[in-house]
DNA sequence: ATAAAGAGATTAGGAGGCTAATAATTACTC
DNA sequence: GAGTAATTATTAGCCTCCTAATCTCTTTAT
């Protein structure tokens, strides 16, 4: 959303009407989700191509790094950040498209666990290394330390957010 | 999407496997889309309870940055970054709820000209100050200096990935 | 003048988010 | 041990985004 960003200088003069404006707040702001949305954008545009959605791609990624029976509808749906309802969608797909499977759990009935088939691995396998050239190629224009820069900021902005830190345990 | 990033050092063992994966790059990758969406999430909130969506907050924004008659559905999208299909959807249930009106032009039968009514006027006034108020609470941990550094690394990004510079003319 | 091409807006159909409600199973409490 | 509460997964219904196709109108070419 919103592809063309608004100037400073015209940040500034909106200031003037409304005192709550912050202008370099909201320029920080704007260009944030624009510049998170463009790049959301290019790597969407390769994985659609390759017949997969960023959610579903999402979902294979988690299941691939957990590699082995731990992965229940509920915690997938925890680790990627969406509701239940929308992992029961992602999974349906997947499943109908051979992906992965819904185990039963023995012990608990409610529970079900998912897997990745051969089929889902060797999908994610194909895909994998074009993914990484793509993510290499938008962040190509910063050096290493301007990266490291960028990750310390934006972590600064969600720590604000979240009750804990970044987490990433894993 | 993806709320428990991998730690760098993980990302370090899989680029062992995957020879096209660059450390550094996926790091900033994953945490730009990850605080991207976590900003967005917040703000989105904050305008859901105020009945009104994203997409929707957007058209009417652009709509008074123009104060004039020059909106047509065709620009509103162009603009906005979204299809024209979208557009359409979008100015549907804003039309429906009073916040725009669709006039026929003159002079070409085909387009259409889009104007903000004054209820709509005035929605967008209520809500205003809280929208920025949330965005300085979400830039808050960084300082001026550190935004403008943040709105530099983003911009290269951008750049790379646009034919032109981020345009942001108005 | 008329046919073809182009441009504006819309419609139809699909995907993936969400919330809220449901069904089945397990855990707690007294 | 019976009844209530909590948990797991799902369904249903809504919204917003997309692409592709359609309809109307304007412009261009012959």
């Amino acid at each position: 959303m919103l592809k063309d960003l608004p100037q400073y200088d015209c940040l500034l003069k909106a200031a003037e009407r409304y005192p709550e404006l912050d202008p370099s707040a909201n320029e920080a702001f704007l260009n944030l989700l624009r510049t998170g949305d463009l790049v959301f954008e290019v790597i969407n545009h390769f994985l659609t191509q390759n017949n997969i959605s960023q959610g579903r791609f999402t979902v294979m990624m988690l299941l691939r790094r957990h590699w082995v029976e731990n992965c229940t509808p509920a915690s997938l749906a925890e680790e990627a950040g969406v509701t239940r309802a929308t992992m029961t969608g992602l999974l349906d797909t997947l499943e109908k498209d051979g992906m992965i499977v819904r185990q039963a759990d023995t012990q608990d009935r409610r529970t079900l666990h998912v897997h990745l088939t051969d089929q889902g691995s060797a999908c994610l396998d194909s895909i994998l290394p074009g993914h990484f050239q793509g993510v290499s190629r938008v962040m190509s224009p910063l050096t290493h330390s301007e990266r490291k820069e960028l990750v310390r900021l934006l972590q600064k902005i969600q720590e604000q957010l979240t009750p804990e830190p970044p987490k990433a345990t894993r």
